[in-house]
DNA sequence: TTAAAACAGGACAAAAATATCTTTTTTATA
DNA sequence: TATAAAAAAGATATTTTTGTCCTGTTTTAA
């Protein structure tokens, strides 16, 4: 359904969540490492997301990546519009360009109400609130997976 | 999430089986056009399709494409398994290799609970029985909808 | 002030998905 | 039997997505 450099771009903006902050930025040699995510591919994409606002960089020695407050009040739906567009939430899964409520497809209203739910959970959330909740449930963001670590594993 | 082969392909086998049997064949040509799907890569798609037995072709004049009986007793999840293979919703939407119902990502739950709803929907219903109950709710598969017509209508 | 670290930007490359074209085979029927 | 209609088959083309490479710019700290 979202596109890799979609997944990868959410991984890389919850794992930052996690990780960074203004005193503790990551480089994209880590992130790509940590996520198992194509370093030039990810490179690219954390520039465009630099640009949108949905993350802050800097140059130079003990540059990198990082989420500032403002940053982390963006939701995970800035990221999905902003890489794979408005729409992706709003097709047919059978890609019938007339379906909707009044005229639906085979399996349009089990569709439709997932993506009800999903989509609101992705513009009604922060970053900052999905990052919260991780943290909350004790998971960690590393690797490609949400792996359980002691907190105190933590760097 | 679904390929655009795959969509393709689904409606065209339930647009035949709204429409064809061996009495009444159909051609590429009208199908693409209905469908509004380009006509020679659908031509490939009912290729492959004919090759799995999920729909039947005849050659020559009079010739083209129906659903015999026993292609209706294939389901929506052979075409999917087919085109776009078998681990489809088997992904996490994050893409993350770990995720799991013990080690899940922030919205697994959200989505494996909607893939294993249509999964069922897809893989327990045969296209015979999906066929029926569009037909049931008074609609037929045209154009790129599943629009609502009079039932004598049809031709 | 200079070297090195790190992101930025632009061009390029590979792979996958989508789409097209041409020729061959089959078949009904005139 | 000849003809035309239609699918089968194989080759090719285009577009999109994904991924890489190289050079430039900024920044830090020795």
């Amino acid at each position: 359904m979202l596109s890799n450099a979609c997944q990868y771009a959410i991984r890389s903006i919850l794992y930052l969540g996690m990780r960074s902050d203004e005193e503790h930025k990551i480089g994209v040699k880590v992130i790509s490492k940590e996520l198992e995510v194509p370093q030039p591919f990810l490179a690219k994409l954390l520039q465009q997301l630099n640009k949108s606002n949905l993350v802050t960089s800097t140059k130079g020695p003990y540059g990198g990546f990082y989420l500032s407050e403002t940053n982390k009040q963006h939701t995970v739906w800035d990221i999905v519009s902003l890489i794979d567009g408005n729409e992706k939430f709003n097709q047919c899964f059978l890609g019938l360009s007339k379906c909707g409520d009044d005229n639906p497809c085979p399996v349009h209203f089990t569709v439709s109400a997932f993506k009800q739910k999903l989509f609101q959970d992705f513009k009604e959330k922060t970053i900052a609130e999905f990052v919260e909740e991780i943290k909350l449930k004790g998971r960690y963001i590393s690797l490609k997976s949400f792996e359980i670590l002691k907190p105190d594993s933590d760097s």
